[in-house]
DNA sequence: GCCGGTCCGACACACTTTGATACACTTTTT
DNA sequence: AAAAAGTGTATCAAAGTGTGTCGGACCGGC
């Protein structure tokens, strides 16, 4: 990513422009604002967004039908606005590919949090760094048995992890000293994408820690990098 | 399985169309809506979905006749709604290759549910590794002979398996280290398609781990995996 | 350094899945 | 035919997991 992510923002009503302009701008994106699906086409044309946010009741030339137009030539993804539920049954009868949507009136707060979502989902996937062949890996002063998918401590105690705690850890285990975000994360724990205000990583993670880290309150293992994710600190070793 | 599968759904009632259509992109599929057969054709020609959730009566064409149609071509899976229990002999008329249906009211869990089912007993089937040769088979620190059916462990003390206790372990040692589903495990024991809250084989992992596992309760040979399935974990070597 | 907003850790809780047991039904054996 | 064993279903308890909330930690702007 080598420079911020360019949205444009396609609503008649002037107020909405200006606010949702305002409001991403000040957290790092470019805006583009027009007031006609007419006047995004040019801008389209001309300077290539990463992502539209559309408004579908719009005098002159209806969202929907625009987006049918461009679904037919490119995966450019979009976030709906609607003023009434209703409308939402005729989004759904599209093709969402990596889309989404948000009612009227919506808080540009969690307009803000899709947009990220979605780009983050256009991207998503660090490089694939090859599994965990062995049987046995020793991290830190402890050793993860796969097979048993519990962890033996230097007090030769056993602790059995659950199902997710052991995904979690072999995908530390996978990318050490690397920075996973959440959706990360989650896209290679359990294969699905993060909802947007999914706490459940930080669950896990919290639970993880109370497994290996010696001291859960200070954790050394797994650290937190703030508003980032987490990064597994700490040397790893096949045996 | 490189994007979320593809839910087609037909009902020309505007809310179950947004009941379903939420609850199913809430749940990681994407939906697309229509309320009419002939949406649907025009859906299924430029999408190519996975899966049909379709209303028998509706006005216009009927869902029936549209099945009947679709048979014809494709093998595309269908789960029918109908609102009266009397339909269902008319599906039942019909030839279902991996269809399922759900009588209105329903309860959108379990219209989940089937989907599952059927989509992943349209995809199944493990890779199939050939099945065991030898007379006896050694995994972890017990034997099992095929044609007495009963295994020998370290104690040389011989126990007896039954019918469904040996094809289950004959199916894990058939494919260790996989985590198999249930359905993928009734496939292959019983050969037929797991109902959809069928537990049977809870109870068959159950009862083998008695009679292979040192500590039942804390089992290390079969483990289970949440929300997955169960996995033979541990050496398997033919004699 | 203070302040408002945002993010994270911990906890509590709801919900789902699984394990164990009991029981009914079927099949096999005696 | 009766008895025994095998198997599927129902039920309850236990474990695993996700979501919400609250308080504290961190960041950026002033």
């Amino acid at each position: 990513m080598n420079s911020s992510p360019h949205i444009a923002v396609v609503d008649d009503h002037q107020d909405i422009r200006e606010l949702v302009g305002r409001y991403l701008g000040k957290h790092g994106y470019r805006v583009s604002a027009v007031e006609s699906v007419a006047a995004c086409r040019r801008l389209i044309e001309r300077s290539a967004p990463d992502l539209i946010v559309l408004d579908i009741m719009m005098p002159g030339e209806d969202g929907l039908s625009f987006c049918r137009h461009l679904r037919a030539s490119s995966q450019l993804p979009i976030i709906f606005l609607t003023a009434a539920a209703e409308d939402m049954d005729r989004i759904l009868g599209l093709e969402m590919g990596g889309d989404d949507y948000l009612t009227k009136p919506f808080n540009p707060r969690e307009l803000l949090a899709r947009i990220k979502a979605v780009l983050r989902r256009a991207q998503s996937l660090p490089e694939q760094r090859g599994t965990i062949q062995a049987e046995r890996v020793r991290f830190a002063d402890q050793i993860l048995d796969m097979s048993r998918r519990e962890i033996t401590g230097p007090d030769d105690m056993a602790v059995a992890l659950s199902t997710a705690e052991f995904r979690l850890l072999c995908v530390f285990l996978e990318h050490p000293g690397l920075v996973l975000t959440r959706d990360q994360l989650l896209d290679l724990t359990k294969g699905r994408a993060a909802d947007v205000w999914d706490r459940s990583i930080d669950n896990q993670v919290s639970r993880l820690r109370r497994k290996i880290e010696a001291d859960p309150k200070n954790p050394v293992l797994i650290k937190t990098y703030w508003g980032g994710g987490y990064s597994f600190t700490g040397k790893v070793e096949p045996l």
